[in-house]
DNA sequence: GAATATTTGTTGACATATAAACAATCCAGA
DNA sequence: TCTGGATTGTTTATATGTCAACAAATATTC
């Protein structure tokens, strides 16, 4: 309801350092997964099946990773040849498959993880973590907002 | 310094969101720049020649795009045959171009940048210009820190 | 139950991204 | 000067991403 600003103020200047800051984590994250021999995308996927036995369905892959359901199965692709994923019939709907880890995906992830965790704590250097809960509220504010804006965001 | 720890913390979660965050940001721009056929990337290239009338060499906006030289090739390939930016030579180095943004390519700019600029502020709901600012302190550190966990993050 | 609409995964076309290799050019030190 | 190293832009190969169109299966509506 402001009216349209014509110059850049604070707010604006804070989503460029965000997204900035967002694009320097991915590069580091590329070089940090390049050691397995796993994109950060790669990765993303074989994280969110590693708390789910039960696997997901591609599309719910795409939803939970923000990208186009016609991406996830090059994606899946890969890791399949690779024998990090296996797809699985679903016996309640002939449509889907559902992806889940295999035992060499558990056991890469298991080393990967720790590391992981470690370092993504680290990159924060001393922010207390009271002002990371805070940060993630604010984030969450702003990404709902986002989506307010865009009307579904669906992708399709 | 701090032992790895196995598990994910606050910090960790903080990090996965501005990623997230950060990626909803993206899809929501290239809604709001498919309006006038343009890319992120693309307006990005616009919107860093514009106050630059001297242009930029394409490892200039590589380095401030973050991203690899051979991907600005493409990038303003196309976006010269639109005719909104141009190559031309530098008198001081025959090896490079020096991009520079055309009338038309400013002319589209003026109408896009008052909106964007608008946008840009409302995404963030009420959040105070004094936190915006601090988050951009924040950010700007842990930019910083990634970068050197990464090592220089050269793309060579 | 049959017609219609929706959902899911794949495909093809294309944009966007990295990396490696190359040619042309620039630069720095002997 | 000239020689070896670095830089710049392009090309090629490949991964990642969107979108539209499609077939198969499911869901909805009458």
């Amino acid at each position: 309801m402001s009216a349209p600003s014509p110059s850049p103020g604070p707010r604006y200047r804070a989503l460029l350092q965000l997204l900035r800051t967002a694009e320097t984590l991915w590069n580091v994250s590329r070089l940090f997964f390049a050691r397995w021999d796993l994109s950060p995308s790669q990765f993303n996927i074989l994280n969110l099946l590693y708390d789910r036995p039960e696997g997901c369905t591609q599309i719910e892959l795409s939803r939970l990773l923000i990208m186009h359901r016609s991406n996830v199965t090059g994606l899946v692709d890969r890791l399949e040849v690779r024998g990090l994923v296996q797809r699985r019939d679903s016996p309640h709907d002939r449509r889907v498959y559902r992806v889940i880890l295999t035992a060499a995906g558990r056991k890469l992830l298991q080393q990967i993880l720790p590391r992981y965790y470690a370092a993504a704590e680290e990159v924060w250097g001393t922010l207390p973590a009271r002002r990371a809960n805070q940060l993630i509220n604010e984030l969450t504010r702003l990404c709902a907002n986002a989506e307010g804006v865009a009307g579904d965001g669906s992708m399709d």
